[in-house]
DNA sequence: TTTTGGTTAAACCGTTTGGTTGATTTAATT
DNA sequence: AATTAAATCAACCAAACGGTTTAACCAAAA
């Protein structure tokens, strides 16, 4: 067996515990959980993966990497920010369709800082400075009378939070208004064209 | 005695049970984590209530009672679809700003449905056509050519997004970003305003 | 004075938790 | 066929958990 290579136990293992724990969170769930979803022995996981923690730090690195996967490209290169802007709400909103609990798993992490989750995102973020680059580059439109004059911390959370709270606010619509799972799906396509259009109303000059 | 008010160490339990599961999370909250707290006994938090999950719910009820005491009212009784909706954004801010983890703490229990908190919710929105009635005073402005031809849903959705996910977002601003949190007040204040021009360039006519 | 109810600390209980162990099976290598 | 190393398992363990009980203490009410 090749060593590059995740074995098939070792999947089962990641994608078995991804579910438990975004689920569940990180005190909720269950070793015991991840080893039956995985239908395997609960030795096996500390085979594999040392501890819980060990195990946990790996899903929400790849859940982080999903979520910066889908941003950073989206802000870099040429284009006006608009036009970038428009390439992330399409981006995000296709990735997070397909992996609707990411963004509340990940924000939950980062409120509850455990183990110092905050800092290891932030130097993350030093290393590349693709968002400062960005924010930039809202100024310069900003002083070239194509963007309204308002802050770009603004704009930027309020482009967040068009893009992923209809996401985290999932369990309201599918569980207290009984929305149909397809009917949100529908909407959050929806959802593209209208956040971009509120964007533009809203921020273009 | 009296038993219609609480005594001072109920009291005292209920404001150390809201800080540690609001921080921690029902399944990562401990009891003992409560009692030292309040600076009391553990046998206390059973004395007074029952188990963790009666001693849970009471926090979760008051948490709903917090956010509904804000939604409900604003939108009932007379005026425009956007007095209304302005008198929700500031009327929701200023309390969220009091409560930061509040939005969190509910979307995640929502999220998980411990002990059918969904249905509760359901229950308890059934018995009150508040958000009816609000939608279909939306639809009746739409056809008099006031609002925008957008979605009930797809508006309500957007302003509860831009209200709530800058605070389910703080973690990011102050743990990642660095910014001090007199300045992420400074924000949650300005987006008042702001939030009101986007919602109303968005879908006023 | 006696009684009552709030309060405390500590010991205790049954269960569940993350984690370990040693033995056993599997699969590739010689 | 013999050897070896990786993979798997059932059983186990110490610690921590929510919750209970006990016994003593105290202030106010009866």
């Amino acid at each position: 067996m090749k060593q590059e290579e995740k074995t098939e136990t070792e999947q089962l293992i990641l994608e078995a515990a991804k579910k438990v724990f975004i689920e569940k969170g990180y005190a909720g769930a269950r070793m015991q959980a991840i080893a039956d979803e995985a239908q395997i022995n609960k030795a096996m996981l500390h085979y594999y993966y040392r501890s819980k923690e060990a195990l946990f730090s790996r899903i929400l690195e790849s859940a982080v990497a999903t979520m910066s996967g889908q941003i950073i490209p989206a802000l870099q290169g040429k284009g006006t920010v608009m036009e970038k802007i428009e390439s992330l709400v399409n981006n995000y909103i296709d990735t997070i369709i397909q992996n609707p609990y990411i963004p509340m798993f990940v924000l939950n992490e980062l409120a509850q800082n455990r183990l110092n989750f905050q800092e290891s995102l932030m130097a993350k973020m030093a290393t590349n400075d693709t968002v400062e680059q960005f924010m930039k580059q809202i100024m310069k439109e900003q002083k070239a009378g194509i963007l309204q004059p308002v802050g770009p911390h603004h704009i930027m959370l309020t482009v967040m939070s068009l893009i992923a709270f209809p996401f985290i606010a999932k369990p309201v619509f599918t569980g207290v208004m009984k929305i149909p799972e397809f009917m949100y799906l529908q909407m959050m396509e929806e959802r593209k064209q209208l956040v971009m259009e509120i964007i533009k109303k809203s921020f273009l000059k």
